[in-house]
DNA sequence: ACATCAAATATCGTATCGGATATTGGGTGT
DNA sequence: ACACCCAATATCCGATACGATATTTGATGT
């Protein structure tokens, strides 16, 4: 299999099983849905796919199939795929609400359940993301990837592994929304991160989960207005 | 395409749209999976399916990858799919402790926001799980159903598709453990859920919060034992 | 210019096939 | 009895082919 738009693969070495083409192509056609390089709404032709990676139908129906599990794509019978839509309003009111309900209750065990280790990792993570706090389109991509890291960060700490699939989720869909929509790094958010991490490593629970409480509420209010000026 | 336990299907009419039997088989794999007739770490065989059901792989691939996305059957590359194990300790906490998250601030949503037909739905379910309060497996399962179908009411009744989504995800994992592990019809359980849509139904949001708290842990302690008789 | 229709073309969904890999069963040695 | 090895068999995975269905294109009529 050639890959889309990178250099050739080295030959995998003998003794290394080998990955499925069908995963190889679902993370191939992630990474694309993930860099934005594809619009809602945009067909994905199971045929045009697998003469543009030089494979059978197979591992291209397999990726898709596992996109669409994750809400990435859209199949219609008999018709085929195509790129999911963008984040409706009722969709991301539900996102903000369901962020409401389980990420403050998740920094607060994290406060109380954070390893040394994971509270240096947040406090990395922070630093990271202040550095990213310019305007180019370029950091702005990689803050939003760093900061479904962080959010995924407290949530590991937190210790509880269905609150970490949600949230891993809720972030995939609303990182794309970002990448298309929201193009301005909030000096805001990188305080408000700094001062859950404060409270985490504190092992502050309430002063963790009101902080977190708080940046969720700003953050909706910094992506609001997104959706009247589409 | 042969079902494999049913009658077999009439025609479909000319007009309809068939449907893939890729879906087809996703529906009676479901179906057998829900009804617990596999155990955990049972083999699902490609070519096995396949000639069960009289198909191609294709389809049989196709359900399968679909299960798997659900968590309810798990692939290892080159060798198959097996059903997925049951819930393990750990992920019978992290649910129970996502429901109490979750699930509380559902029930006042709902409080607020039921529609009077959503609210003698959800009577009407209670009433149907009152009938079967009666200790045979056959009726255990259906109640199971039935106790799944009640709360995926009330978080559509709260408005949020998210939680709804994330709810119905949990409710067939659960599912497949109370049918395999835990067959007492819970009388208490009917009570309780009395107690949360008089709530709802009387618009009481700090009630029906305080009603739902105490059927998941109330459900809790009646699961929990399960853990140890295993 | 727009609507309708039919043919051509592209694509989807499935079946079939064959090579790669895993599993099973039998034989041998300790 | 157990461990190891090897051959036979079963299964997985991907490629290919083909019929069913959807989409596109071009012609015709108003």
């Amino acid at each position: 299999m050639k890959p889309a738009p990178e250099a050739p693969r080295p030959p995998a070495p003998r003794l290394m099983p080998r990955p499925s083409l069908g995963d190889e192509v679902y993370e191939l056609l992630l990474a694309e849905v993930i860099a934005n390089r594809m619009a809602p709404g945009d067909r994905l032709s199971v045929d045009g796919l697998a003469r543009q990676f030089g494979v059978s139908q197979t591992p291209i129906r397999a990726a898709l199939i596992r996109l669409e599990a994750e809400g990435l794509v859209v199949k219609k019978h008999n018709s085929g795929y195509s790129v999911a839509d963008q984040l409706s309003a009722t969709r991301f009111r539900d996102t903000y609400d369901f962020r409401l309900l389980v990420e403050p209750a998740t920094a607060a065990a994290a406060a109380r359940h954070a390893t040394p280790a994971q509270i240096e990792a947040l406090r990395t993570a922070t630093l990271r993301m202040g550095k990213l706090s310019s305007d180019t389109k370029a950091n702005y991509s990689r803050f939003a990837v760093a900061d479904a890291e962080f959010h995924g960060q407290i949530a590991e700490a937190a210790g509880n592994e269905i609150v970490r699939e949600s949230l891993h989720r809720l972030y995939t869909h609303m990182h794309l929304f970002r990448l298309r929509y929201h193009a301005t790094v909030a000096v805001d958010a990188v305080n408000e991160h700094d001062a859950i991490v404060a409270a985490i490593a504190a092992r502050d629970a309430r002063g963790a989960e009101t902080a977190m409480r708080a940046h969720i509420e700003a953050s909706r209010r910094r992506m609001e207005p997104c959706f009247n000026e589409t």
